[in-house]
DNA sequence: GGCCGCGCTGACAACGTTGTCTTTGGGAGC
DNA sequence: GCTCCCAAAGACAACGTTGTCAGCGCGGCC
């Protein structure tokens, strides 16, 4: 910049003037300053600018896996709101590891970003208190931050999804629907869990714990778990599965195996379930509406809004393929 | 950094040699400045540690879409890399546009990233010398950079995986073998093409220009473009799609049609291709590994290596599933 | 006892910007 | 001709660190 400043004859200040577009400067000059940036190839440093003025003109999204397609969508969402704002997105996985979680926010929070998103992993978020005090703008997407701290939250209607699903099953005829979920511990898992179950208690069934299963969606499990269930004196015809991976891994268990398949509802749209047959019936969330909603949310507050915390929900849609309208054998 | 200096009762110095981790600090003021840290909830201000000190503990990325499964994949691989040598990654999406390419790595360059990897969009990349100059390490990935430009390349072995797959086509009998590629303007589209007319050559078949297309991945031309050839006097009976999508692409104009199957084999494996019946048969690239090879060439350079320019080749390899060994008809 | 060296600590400048305040020059108005 | 004002431009400090060098006290060695 004093090179520049130098070899355009003018004062740092000016320059620093042309290149933020500042007004105060003649047209003369600013050709002047101009042609010397182009010939020294002068690009202004971030850093300086960060430091003297505060904004960084970044945000952090915290993910579960950026490989994730689920995730990955999202992640494209909120970079194409952010680059409309002139933002950029530094993005990290978690890996479902509240210690990663708690470094990625950390790392990004002594990067300056102006603001974060976070699909949380852990409980406990105590250790964003003090950011948020420091004034870094928080949403939480996907999942909501411990109660005790009120932020803007965008979610998915998970509850009423399973209920949708299992409703479907119940319109053919299902009365055995097994519910093979994610671990506890997620709240998406919970919450899918809590509306199957609301949803046969307000069919007039009683919902059976031999019939419901929650854990990581590796295969193993998930094949370990439908021959368990399959066994059952009163075995399902039906089964509502709680996330893509689950079912990706339900339908790999149903191709290695002789017994016929279940009715299935998988919880998640994902690429090629239109392919597979029978196609596979889902309840689709949009990641893509998520990530843009939270991104608009955190973009409103940067631009000053300050009203009280919103607490968004999403909806979610059956889509019929042929896999849930199997009638119970 | 000051507040905690006067709380402990040292110099700012001090305080900096306890954040660094610097010798020269008796264990008793250590603790007394870690305490005074602890109590003001102090965080080092990453950009003026930047300004001051040059490297900033993060790369950039530039891929066509942070949401597309081979995309993502890289981009976790590269994290995973980034992560344990204490870095960031900057992601953005090109869209396959040369010019928010080049407004990507402007703009990671601003932000003064230790480096680069960039799966390019463009073939112009003068625009990187004066940053190559100013000692960014960069790593093209997937694709070349222009001639011109003699930087570590991590490439795959598109012309091999090619050959694999039309020699495997070849060795089940067929002999009217379509190539179904993306747009030319994309390097791996224009080495798959010449893969595929090389195994055909080397076969003592003369390639057939009625039986190759070259464009986007939309749903419509793919479909447009099988019917055509479909009509053809002497019409193809196996076919090799040259990318992911594409295959995808083929997939949904196959089950939307009437007439038998063409065998398929295709570039790039993909999630599922196993439960779709038959199963596909692909040419399998390893993105991770492009990801982790191209961000440990970028590190190793950061930290000091200074060799000639590297260009690597990673083979693929063919998985069968069923659609590739379909005989002709 | 004097000198040297070493471990610990601190003062100060510098990194490249931008915000604030000041200076300069020229034109309009009386 | 003088004053006033305004646009343009500049001087300077500050942002929060870290690199460099200097200082200080203490123990060991001659």
């Amino acid at each position: 910049m004093k090179d520049v400043a130098t070899l355009a004859g003018v004062a740092l200040k000016t320059v620093s003037r042309v290149v933020n577009d500042e007004p105060g400067v003649s047209d003369a000059t600013a050709v002047r300053v101009r042609t010397a940036i182009e010939r020294l190839g002068y690009r202004r440093n971030e850093s300086a600018r960060v430091l003297r003025s505060g904004r960084t003109a970044s945000i952090g999204l915290v993910i579960e896996d950026v490989a994730d397609p689920f995730y990955s969508s999202l992640n494209r969402a909120v970079e194409d709101v952010a680059t409309k704002h002139g933002s950029l997105v530094l993005s990290g996985s978690s890996a479902e590891d509240p210690v990663r979680e708690r470094e990625l926010v950390l790392t990004f929070c002594s990067r300056r970003v102006d603001g974060l998103i976070v699909v949380p992993a852990g409980f406990d978020h105590d250790y964003l208190l003090p950011e948020l005090q420091a004034g870094i703008v928080t949403v939480f997407v996907d999942r909501p931050a411990e109660p005790g701290l009120d932020v803007d939250t965008v979610l998915c209607d998970n509850t009423g999804g399973a209920r949708l699903a299992v409703g479907h099953l119940l319109a053919h005829g299902h009365r055995r629907i097994a519910f093979l979920g994610d671990s506890p511990s997620i709240f998406t898992a919970r919450e899918r869990l809590h509306g199957y179950r609301r949803a046969l208690t307000a069919a007039g069934l009683a919902p059976d714990e031999h019939l419901i299963s929650m854990g990581p969606p590796d295969r193993a499990r998930v094949a370990f778990e439908l021959d368990r269930m399959r066994a059952l004196p009163d075995p399902p015809t039906a089964l509502l599965t709680g996330n893509g991976r689950l079912t990706v891994a339900t339908l790999r268990a149903f191709a290695g195996a002789t017994s016929p398949r279940l009715a299935l509802v998988g919880f998640d749209d994902f690429e090629l379930s239109d392919l597979i047959v029978p196609g596979v019936t889902v309840i689709a969330q949009e990641p893509a509406r998520l990530g843009r909603t939270a991104a608009e949310l955190l973009f409103r507050r940067l631009f000053g809004h300050d009203g009280p915390p919103e607490h968004l929900r999403l909806p979610t849609h059956l889509i019929t393929r042929g896999s849930g309208e199997i009638p119970p054998h």
